[in-house]
RNA sequence: GGCGCGUUGACGGAACGGUUACGUAGAGGUCUGCAAAACCUUGUAAAUGGGUUCGACUCCCAUACGUGCCUCCA
C-alpha cells in the first residue's frame, strides 16, 4: 500500500507524491516561544514526528522547515492586541528576546526527550525579517494590500478564493463577531501584514519600516505633529514595526523551500484564519500553488475539557517526569488515538500507556536472553516476520497510529507462554528496529542487557532453587531488586525483566 | 447569533452493513517453595428517538449533551 494522507485542501485522503524528484517539502507550523509547551502542544509534534518517519520510511527523502515564532503573536482578548513575546517579557521582568531565547531552548530539548526528527531547518521569525519585508514588497506591488494607522494590511477581497480553503461564509462571521472591528479596516477578514509600533511606545522587538512600503505622508505630516489616534511616530522618523503573525510562515516556508510545498502541516485551530491567510498572501505574491498537501491535527482535550492557563491543566513534560512519566510514555499516549480524532489526557489514561510500553520493554528485553534457533522455518511467528510491514502499511494508511500499536500486540501476544528458546532473536530484533525507526519509542535504546554478574547472579538463583535453598535464592532475588531487576520463573526457566 | 466537529464497554481507542478489535484496569480459577509472570474464564459496548435494510455501532433524519472556530486570539 503507498502512502496515503488525509489532505485538508481537498478534504479527501489521497495517494501522496512529492511534485518533483523523491524530495518532500515539509512546512511544520511550530510553537509562538513565550512560555513552556504543555501536552496539547506536544502531541502535535509527535503526530508530524510519525509523519516524518513515515515518509522517510518509504524512501522518500524529507527537507523540512519549522519555525519558531519569536515575535509578532499577539495575546486574545486584548482589543490592543499586544504581542505575546513583549507581555511574556513584562511578565518575567525580562526583555522579548531573553523570553524567545528561553522558551526556545527548552522546546528544542522537549523535541530531544520526545525523541522527536529535528527538522532540516528550524527557523525563527525574528532571523526572517528582510524575507517577510520582501514579501509584504511583493504584495504591495501587486496591489494586495492597503495601509492603516497602525500597520499595512492584506485585502482579501483582492484575491477571491480567499474563503474557499477553510469553506468560510465571511459575511456570516462578520455578522455574528462578538468583538468590535478595527473600523479602518475594508473587511473583517484582512489581517496585518506589517504592524508599526504604537506611537511613543518602544518595543524590545522591532525594525524599520522600508520607506517605499509607507504610503506617503501617512506619517509625515506637513505640520510636523503625527495625526490624531494615529500609531505612527513624529514625523522625521521612519515608522518602526514588526511582522504580523502571518506573514512569517509564508516567508520562511517559500524562501527556504520555494513556492510550492509539498505538505504543509499544522493544528485544526489554524485552518480558518492562520492557513487561510498563509495561502491568500503567499498565492498573492508567487502566482501559484503554496502547498498541494495540507494535514491538521485534531486538539488534545486534558480530564475532557480545553486546556487553558485559567485552568492550569497545561502540563509540561517536567510536570510529567515530576509524577514519574517518561516522555516515552507520553509519546506512546498520543500515538493510542489517531492524529485526526480529538483526545482526551488524563493520567489514568497516561497510566495505561506507560503499562504498554513497559511490558513492551520487557519483551524487547527478551532479545537479550534468546538466540537465533536453527530451524526458524516453522510455521511460528508468522505475525512476528509479518508485522514490520503491517506496521508500515497501518501508517501509510493517513498515519494509522492506533492499528500500528495493535498490530505490535498481537506480535508481541506470540511469545506469550513459550519458551524462550523458540524466540527467533533476529525476527524479534528486526521488528523492535521497525517500531523504534516508525514510533520513535526507543525501546532498543531504552533497554540495555544486563551486567555479566548479574547474569551470574541469574544462574546462581537458579542453581541455589534446584538445591531448594530459598534462602539463598530470595537473597538474590533482592540484591537483582536492588538494581531494577526482577525475575519470573517459568516452566522452561527464569526470565530476567526490569521492575 | 453564524459555521463546524464529536458522542463505542471501568478508562483509552480502532475497524467494519452481518465474524472475539486491541490496550490498561477489575473479578474468578489453574499453576507455583514464596512472589511475579503466564495460562483459562469473565463482564453481555455503542447518547436518545425514529427511518432505510433480510440485517446497523457502521447509512439517513431529529433530539440531547459535549466541544471547536467566527478578533492580528489559538
Amino acid at each position: 500500500m503507498t502512502l496515503q494522507l488525509h489532505n485538508t485542501l481537498t478534504k479527501k485522503t489521497e495517494v501522496f507524491a512529492p511534485k518533483s524528484d523523491n524530495t518532500v517539502k515539509l512546512y511544520t507550523c511550530g510553537p509562538t516561544v513565550y512560555d513552556y509547551l504543555h501536552v496539547g502542544n506536544w502531541s502535535a509534534y509527535i503526530y508530524w514526528d510519525t509523519l516524518v518517519r513515515t515518509l522517510i520510511a518509504n524512501d522518500f527523502s524529507v527537507d523540512r522547515v519549522m519555525n519558531i515564532t519569536d515575535v509578532g503573536h499577539l495575546v486574545s482578548d486584548a482589543d490592543d492586541g499586544e504581542d505575546k513575546l513583549e507581555k511574556g517579557a513584562r511578565r518575567e521582568g525580562k526583555t522579548a528576546w531573553d523570553v524567545a531565547t528561553f522558551y526556545g531552548n527548552d522546546f528544542i530539548t522537549g523535541m530531544k526527550r520526545l525523541n522527536l526528527i529535528a527538522p532540516e531547518h528550524i527557523t525563527k521569525a525574528t532571523e526572517y525579517i528582510p524575507q517577510q519585508l520582501d514579501l509584504v514588497r511583493k504584495l504591495k506591488e501587486k496591489g494586495f494590500t492597503y495601509q492603516i494607522d497602525d500597520g499595512i494590511y492584506f485585502d482579501t477581497a483582492k484575491f477571491p478564493t480567499y474563503a474557499d480553503f477553510a469553506g468560510l461564509d465571511l459575511d456570516a462571521q462578520q455578522a455574528g463577531a462578538r468583538v468590535a472591528l478595527n473600523e479602518q479596516k475594508r473587511h473583517a477578514a484582512d489581517f496585518a501584514l506589517w504592524k508599526f509600533t504604537p506611537a511613543g511606545e518602544k518595543r524590545d522587538m522591532e525594525w524599520e519600516t522600508p520607506a517605499e512600503l509607507v504610503e506617503d505622508g501617512r506619517w509625515k505630516m506637513e505640520d510636523g505633529e503625527r495625526r490624531a489616534n494615529s500609531h505612527l511616530p513624529d514625523s522625521n522618523s521612519q515608522p518602526m514595526g514588526f511582522p504580523g503573525w502571518h506573514l512569517e510562515c509564508s516567508a520562511m516556508a517559500m524562501s527556504i523551500l520555494g513556492n510550492t510545498l509539498d505538505i504543509h502541516t499544522g493544528g485544526i485551530d489554524h485552518i480558518p484564519v492562520h492557513h487561510t491567510n498563509e495561502i491568500a498572501q503567499s498565492e498573492a505574491a508567487s502566482g501559484v500553488t503554496f502547498s498541494n498537501y495540507w494535514l491538521h491535527n485534531n486538539h488534545l482535550k486534558v480530564e475532557g475539557t480545553k486546556i487553558s492557563k485559567s485552568l492550569s491543566n497545561g502540563y509540561t513534560l517536567d510536570t510529567l517526569e515530576k509524577r514519574g512519566y517518561s516522555p516515552l510514555d507520553y509519546r506512546l499516549f498520543v500515538l493510542q488515538s489517531h492524529y485526526r480524532s480529538e483526545s482526551n489526557f488524563t493520567f489514568e489514561n497516561l497510566t495505561g500507556a506507560k503499562n504498554r510500553r513497559h511490558n513492551w520493554r520487557n519483551i524487547a528485553a527478551l532479545r537479550h536472553q534468546t538466540h537465533d534457533t536453527l530451524t526458524d522455518d516453522s510455521q511460528k511467528e508468522i505475525s512476528l516476520r509479518a508485522a514490520p510491514q503491517a506496521l508500515l502499511e497501518a501508517l501509510n494508511d493517513d498515519l494509522n497510529t492506533p492499528r500500528a500499536l495493535t498490530i505490535i500486540d498481537q506480535a508481541f501476544a506470540e511469545f506469550d507462554g513459550v519458551s524462550i528458546t523458540d524466540i527467533h532473536q533476529s525476527g524479534l530484533g528486526q521488528l523492535l528496529e521497525q517500531i523504534d525507526k516508525l514510533l520513535g519509542l526507543a525501546l532498543i535504546e531504552s533497554t540495555p542487557d544486563i551486567t555479566d554478574g548479574q547474569k551470574q547472579l541469574v544462574v546462581q538463583r537458579q542453581r541455589a532453587r534446584e538445591d531448594k535453598n530459598w534462602t539463598e535464592s530470595d537473597r538474590i532475588r533482592d540484591e537483582l531488586a536492588k538494581n531494577g531487576i526482577t525475575i519470573r520463573d517459568t516452566v522452561h526457566g527464569p526470565i530476567w525483566e526490569y521492575i
